[in-house]
RNA sequence: GCGCCCGUAGCUCAACCGGAUAGAGCACCGGCCUUCUAAGCCGGCGGUUGCAGGUUCGAUUCCUGCCGGGCGCGCCA
């Protein structure tokens, strides 16, 4: 419908003579968007006045001309102009029911389209370091990032879902080290467990494992392992001295392939913990890329390598750096240290090309707010090695708050004390979540109220929403029960009898769905699919409640459940798309 | 100090990359169940869009400066 009015639009604009229109202007676009209020018919479109500004011309003169230029068209009932010089159009009323049909046709497919000409998309969201379980803000990540995906998909583009597993670095050998000093209080050794291990319960476990499996071959005596290890912080010392100490400790003890193995030991089970707990929020990939696997393929040298030869890295202080400040950054940026490690930012800027090799044409990167200063080195990066700045594509995720009763619930992260992704999910179930998770814009705060997401009340719009949809399938059994049929041919055929304010407000609001899809994944922003939801509901409870649909006119009653059914095909797309359930009882 | 995000009704948030009278939910007040699920519906109350300027036909939206909140500014990962 929108397609078709800039069509029409655009045919009116080309019979206007040059002296209303210059040439120059003859490619202008043509924007169409919906009006907010029904006055204003249902489309309209200012470019009238954004002419007349360029031409220095009455709007409401040249919308005259360009009024005198439409072409005629059955869907259009009338067409105004209004105010400083808008354009309305008025549609007809069987041209929206005739969508019903339309919806009842393509079902599971109705919202979706070919808008993306399926060019690549590479989504990259979650990514946690496999150090320990999800936590709460972890989930917003992964609904984030798999509804943006959902959406993409939906509107014909070619996506894949990654996890960038962060398994290489120091980060391991602290979980290593943590790992087998739980398993040394296993085998019963004594001694102060590191401030800067990590602390979780989820490390015993694993150690406990290792001492069933190994046994005491792996145990060595507190008194030799913590020999002129340097103090840890609490006496004064410095922590990350003491636990790099400690990780070349034990190295010496107990070897680099014992060590090497309890690593793996306890890599494997965070991440089949992390997978399993994605999964069951309905959260899955196409692939877990593992940054150990990037490194060992020398493709991070290489990456390194291709700066140097773009004569873009310099030595300075015995480390290798990148000019990142050629573009625009505010600072260079180290890529080999001085002790020879990579750091992150080396391996970052390798994986940003090695997905480009995979030959996606666009990268989507789902990061938390804190993130957001490795946009800028990031780029520059890929702009240094030839690549196209465009298709380098941040969004950030805002912080989560946990609110419990109008009390905010603390989340620290070594401790071992923060709320997981997993106690919410058991807390308020999964469609809240998953709902929850996206009702806000990424680039808002969020304050996720664990009572309202379990209340089964009218303030909860997950309810709120599945049980429009499960009012249609209780319409269904009713029908069944009275042993009456749908004739759905019959329906369509009396569509001109949906003539109560309730169903053509409900008709209007069912049409835009695939607009809004669309604009959803363009905008990245799955919080419209929610309001847009929500106000669906609206109308439909509404409907609901002023008028029956089991009635005794044949016709009527037809028309009035093609309608019902198209609104719940609606309304589970949508929750589709969210990944959440559309039951049909409740 | 510099950078990014945010500031809209009592509370939580929308507002379609400048549009028409700024909208929802919750809370509060008042109505609706012998009819398909009241987890619902209808009505009412509620605003100087943080403040001050600027740009223009038009600003919650863009620019500048303040105020307030969050997060970043390592040869950490």
């Amino acid at each position: 419908m929108k397609t078709l009015i800039e069509k029409l639009l655009r045919q009116a604009l080309a019979t206007l003579p040059d002296d209303l229109l210059p040439a120059s202007l003859r490619g202008s676009g043509v924007e169409i968007e919906r009006t907010r209020d029904a006055q204003h018919g249902d489309f309209a479109s200012n470019i009238a006045m954004q002419l007349g500004k360029a031409t220095r011309q009455n709007p409401r003169k040249l919308a005259q001309a360009l009024l005198a230029g439409l072409p005629p068209h059955e869907a259009i009932a009338k067409v105004e102009i209004a105010g400083a010089g808008f354009i309305n159009f008025f549609v007809k009323e069987g041209a929206y029911r005739a969508e019903i049909g339309r919806v009842l046709e393509e079902g599971a497919g109705y919202g979706k389209s070919q808008f993306g000409q399926r060019h690549s998309v590479l989504v990259e969201f979650v990514s946690a370091n496999p150090t320990g379980p999800l936590h709460v803000g972890h989930g917003r990540h992964a609904a984030f990032g798999a509804t943006v995906a959902n959406l993409l998909e939906a509107v014909g583009y070619e996506v894949a879902r990654e996890y960038y597993i962060n398994d290489a670095g120091r980060q391991m050998e602290i979980l290593a080290v943590s790992t087998w000093l739980r398993y040394l209080e296993q085998c019963g050794e004594r001694f102060a467990f590191p401030a800067n291990g990590y602390r979780g319960e989820y490390i015993v476990a694993i150690a406990e494992e290792l001492h069933r499996t190994l046994g005491t071959s792996l145990r060595r005596g507190a008194a030799e392992v913590f020999d002129t290890v340097p103090p840890d912080e609490p006496e004064g010392g410095d922590k990350d001295v003491h636990i790099d100490a400690l990780i070349v400790r034990a190295r010496q003890l107990i070897g680099d392939t014992a060590f090497r193995r309890v690593l793996d030991l306890a890599l494997d089970g965070i991440l089949s913990d992390i997978r399993a707990d994605l999964a069951e929020f309905g959260v899955t990939f196409d692939s877990w890329y593992s940054e150990r696997s990037l490194s060992d393929s020398g493709a991070v040298d290489r990456a390194v390598q291709a700066l140097e030869k773009a004569g873009r890295a310099y030595i300075k202080d015995g480390a290798l750096w990148f000019k990142s400040t050629d573009y625009g950054d505010e600072k260079d940026r180290v890529m080999v240290r001085d002790n020879g490690i990579k750091t992150y930012f080396a391996s970052d800027i390798a994986f940003i090309l090695n997905k480009r090799e995979r030959g996606f044409e666009h990268l989507l990167y789902i990061w938390g707010a804190d993130h957001h200063g490795y946009i800028t080195r990031l780029r520059a990066g890929l702009i240094a090695l030839g690549g196209p700045p465009e298709c380098f594509e941040v969004r950030l995720v805002q912080f989560v708050s946990l609110f419990r009763g109008g009390e905010k619930a603390q989340m620290s992260t070594r401790s071992g004390e923060f709320v997981t992704l997993r106690d919410l999910r058991r807390e308020v179930g999964n469609d809240a979540a998953r709902l929850f998770y996206v009702m806000r814009s990424n680039d808002q705060h969020l304050d996720f109220d664990l009572e309202l997401a379990k209340a089964r009340s009218n303030d909860n719009p997950v309810y709120y929403i599945q049980y429009a949809h499960a009012r249609v399938a209780s319409v269904k059994r009713q029908l069944e029960e009275r042993g009456l049929a749908h004739d759905v041919a019959r329906g369509s055929a009396s569509l001109a009898r949906l003539a109560e304010p309730q169903e053509v407000a409900l008709i209007k609001r069912l049409v835009t769905y695939p607009e809004i899809v669309q604009q959803c994944a363009v905008q990245r922003a799955p919080h419209t699919l929610v309001h847009y939801l929500r106000d669906l509901a609206n109308d439909f409870h509404t409907y609901y409640s002023a008028h029956q649909f089991i009635v005794d006119d044949g016709e009527l009653r037809d028309a009035r459940l093609n309608l019902a059914f198209a609104a719940q095909i609606v309304i589970r797309n949508g929750l589709g798309l969210l990944g959440v359930s559309a039951p049909d009882t409740m």
